[in-house]
DNA sequence: GATGAGCGC
């Protein structure tokens, strides 16, 4: 085998031998691809034009794809036509574009339409706040009267109260009464010792706020620890809203407050996930 | 180290 000696120049030297390169052009390890552009501009000044976008389809490669499509032979009924498309039998349809945008929102600019909507609802006030119950500046569910009022507000079909019992609103309501379902809860007064005992079953129960925990920890891992105790009601892990990454920390609910106080005795301290659980009693979100 | 989202016109 002999060496091959002929004194080529570089393929690089013959780029190099051509005017100055127009464009440069690569995609870096994270998928950014960086185009730079030399161009004169009305000044006559050199400039550098840097776009970094993020990598795409690359378009050549699908019009590559889609050119060589168009030579293949047909076959099946079509088979020994001539190529491309027979208008007696295929209807060619104009280009449809699929623009890919983040966010889940349009890239294109909102409809007029649209705007003048919101400007016209924050004009006219809607949208606020208006407790049903007592019409003061709050929702309903926060609303200071909501134990005391709505069972007046939401007072079932009058008749059988005597049965005591029979409160279930299974009958369809009469004709120009709305016919609304009463949660439990919302049922007035059915006396004490019925299932649903108290007035909040939601925003009063027992939980324990959980921090240390690894920014990947899901709310079915601390279920399931926490769930050896006893009954978990909810468990919401505090998130970054934008990226979805864990911030250390989650509140876990109980049904029973005795349980929740041996899990938190049980769990505080303990190792999980490499790292030392902190467990508390948490504070109340918001004030009450 | 850290204290929640959403409901609703």
């Amino acid at each position: 085998m002999a060496t091959e000696t002929v004194p080529k120049t570089s393929w690089a030297d013959d780029v190099d031998e051509l005017e100055q390169p127009k464009t440069e052009d690569f995609v870096d390890e994270n998928g950014i691809r960086t185009t730079i552009e030399y161009a004169v501009n009305e000044d006559g000044k050199k400039v550098k034009i840097t776009r970094r976008t993020k990598r795409t389809l690359q378009k050549s490669l699908v019009e590559h794809a889609v050119a060589e499509h168009k030579t293949w032979s047909k076959f099946g009924h079509e088979k020994g036509n001539k190529p491309g498309p027979d208008r007696a039998t295929t209807t060619v349809g104009e280009n449809v574009f699929l623009k890919l945008s983040q966010g889940n929102k349009s890239s294109e600019p909102e409809p007029s339409a649209e705007k003048t909507m919101k400007a016209t609802l924050a004009k006219a006030g809607a949208g606020k706040v208006v407790c049903r119950l007592c019409k003061g500046d709050h929702f309903t569910a926060k609303c200071p009267y909501k134990d005391s009022l709505a069972g007046l507000e939401e007072t079932p079909p009058a008749g059988n109260d005597d049965d005591g019992e029979t409160a279930l609103p299974a009958a369809p309501a009469a004709p120009g009464a709305p016919s609304k379902y009463i949660p439990p809860s919302m049922r007035g007064n059915r006396g004490p010792g019925e299932s649903m005992r108290g007035t909040g079953s939601r925003d009063d129960l027992p939980t324990l706020r959980v921090t240390n925990i690894s920014e990947d920890t899901q709310e079915n891992d601390l279920r399931d620890l926490f769930g050896t105790f006893g009954r978990v009601a909810r468990v919401y892990v505090g998130r970054d809203r934008e990226t979805g990454i864990g911030k250390g920390f989650a509140f876990v609910s109980f049904e029973d407050k005795a349980t929740a106080q041996r899990a938190m005795e049980k769990t505080h301290g303990r190792g999980y996930d490499s790292l030392i659980l902190n467990v508390q009693w948490s504070q109340p979100r918001e004030q009450k």
